[in-house]
DNA sequence: CGATTGACCGCTA
DNA sequence: TTAGCGGCCAATC
């Protein structure tokens, strides 16, 4: 576990309900969009789905993206952000304001 | 050490 | 609206 992953799932964390984030937004918060892959990855190897939300975090376009290892457009994701207030329809999160991270230190 | 691959993104056609 | 292409960084082969 390098800073890197520790500052994601910072990140992810600070996501708050009803609200989700991108992997290039996360990306950017670290500091570099090229991290968008690197996010992606790490979030494949999510060692706490349950204290680390990272059915919050979805694709730029609005499609939900993946979910553990359930595939993309995972049912299971779609009804968790559903249940948390998110607008979704037709596997599509609809009007989503990502969630903008503040008074991040990239050194935290 | 070069090539390939990823839960990505954004611009063009 | 969908498809294609290049670019980003790190891990893996």
């Amino acid at each position: 576990m390098n800073e890197i992953e520790k500052s994601i799932w910072k990140l992810v964390l600070q996501i708050p309900r009803g609200r989700v984030s991108t992997y290039g937004d996360i990306a950017s918060a670290l500091g570099n969009i090229g991290y968008s892959r690197l996010v992606g990855k790490i979030m494949s190897t999510n060692p706490e789905p349950i204290t680390v939300p990272c059915h919050r975090v979805v694709y730029s376009d609005g499609r939900v993206g993946w979910y553990l290892g359930l595939g993309h457009g995972s049912v299971t994701k779609i009804a968790l952000l559903e249940k948390e207030g998110v607008d979704i329809n037709e596997g599509r999160i609809v009007n989503f304001e990502k969630y903008r991270f503040k008074d991040f230190n990239l050194d935290a």
